[in-house]
DNA sequence: TTACAAGGCAAACGCTCGTTTGGCGGAAAC
DNA sequence: GTTTCCGCCAAACGAGCGTTTGCCTTGTAA
């Protein structure tokens, strides 16, 4: 009887069965992950199934459940990933630039990209609200919140006119930043012509509307 | 054997069985539509059944059937009256102003109550997202892009100096400030105690902004 | 070489989902 | 006063869902 420990146990935490003790070199839990980001950022939380997810690994639905203890706990494990990934792109970009405005700018376009193009992991963490996983909600908007601090510093070394220094306003521009951000993957279209946008027109147009006097 | 003439159509619309013969007093249609609204817009689409949505009205699951052909058709009401009542709200709100940033943020506010506040029609037609119900998806498209047309002809009617006057600085505007606006209920708290931010306040706060020189 | 546990298979469980079907009461049209 | 048919009930259907349980294979460490 496997697990028969740890199901007798208090469930501190089931993920990884006992302790650390040995994964093993055949582990197919990097493409489990993988697989459940893809079917997550496509078809949604709810109506991404198990079964969907396991056999674009080639696996059985049980078999997920010696990795997870549910499948609010798989996606809680995608998204923070997730919030890895983006913000490592994030951190990676900014570091790139000096000039405070270049680099919220870098870090727009970073952002951006990992939700249209490059990462399902990033579009998870975007696309599925909190809201739809009530037990693990907390967990999520935690590891959100931990990335966007990242925005906050940004937004708050840039050399902004006297009347616009407080804090209120910085809050501001981060909000309406981000915001517009995040739906951009509403209407993005990938197949960009000539004219179209890329996320790197969209995130430096933002930014130069936002310098600019429009009055 | 009541609707065995609609069944045997080439099934052009099964919405209102057969043509507009004569609605009774008691029907619970607009009922319906109500709490599917609230069902949607509080779970979303997926994550809402109908045995939900029937047990507000006090129905049976299959009596949702003789209103809708299925659970899409059911969505595409919800989402078009949505649009019907926001665009509404948007454009009475609109019509008490004359100068044309006074007009925009109007919109803008009245845009963001519908969203929080007001109306759960107005919150799925932005939180629900086509894609996920590809049947429909078109439709749904058409609808909130006729909607969206309101904020092009508010954004035409800007005066804003000529070097911003071109098309695309107009489309890059919309974007930013419906796609901030539509991403605020993810954030937005109804509490909003003193120094908090109501839909009024946010959605002037990022007017003010956007007219204001940044750099 | 042997022992052990990691990792997954196979098969089912109970449940809920969207949807179908036939019938029936009572308001409305004549 | 009769007839029509709108609006809903009652009861089921099959399919798919998340999850559980027991067993088995195989890499890994001793």
């Amino acid at each position: 009887m496997p697990n028969s420990k740890s199901k007798s146990l208090p469930a501190p935490l089931r993920t990884r069965p006992d302790r650390a003790k040995a994964p093993r070199a055949d582990n197919r839990l990097p493409q489990i992950l993988d697989a459940a980001a893809a079917q997550f950022a496509a078809k949604g939380y709810q109506a991404a199934s198990i079964r969907d997810i396991v056999r674009a690994v080639g696996m059985l639905p049980g078999s997920l459940y010696y990795h997870f203890a549910n499948k609010d706990d798989l996606l809680a494990a995608v998204y923070g990933e997730g919030v890895r990934r983006i913000s490592a792109a994030v951190g990676a970009a900014v570091e790139r630039e000096i000039d405070p405005w270049l680099r919220l700018e870098a870090a727009c376009v970073a952002h951006l990209e990992s939700l249209v193009a490059r990462s399902p992991y990033a579009k998870v963490v975007i696309s599925v609200q909190p809201g739809d996983v009530p037990p693990a909600a907390n967990v999520l908007i935690a590891l959100r919140d931990g990335y966007e601090q990242r925005f906050v510093d940004l937004i708050a070394a840039l050399p902004l006119p006297a009347r616009l220094r407080d804090r209120k306003t910085r809050r501001t521009l981060r909000m309406l930043l981000l915001g517009a951000l995040n739906w951009a993957p509403t209407w993005y279209d990938p197949g960009h012509g000539p004219g179209g946008a890329s996320p790197k027109r969209i995130a430096h147009d933002y930014i130069q509307l936002l310098r600019a006097d429009l009055a």
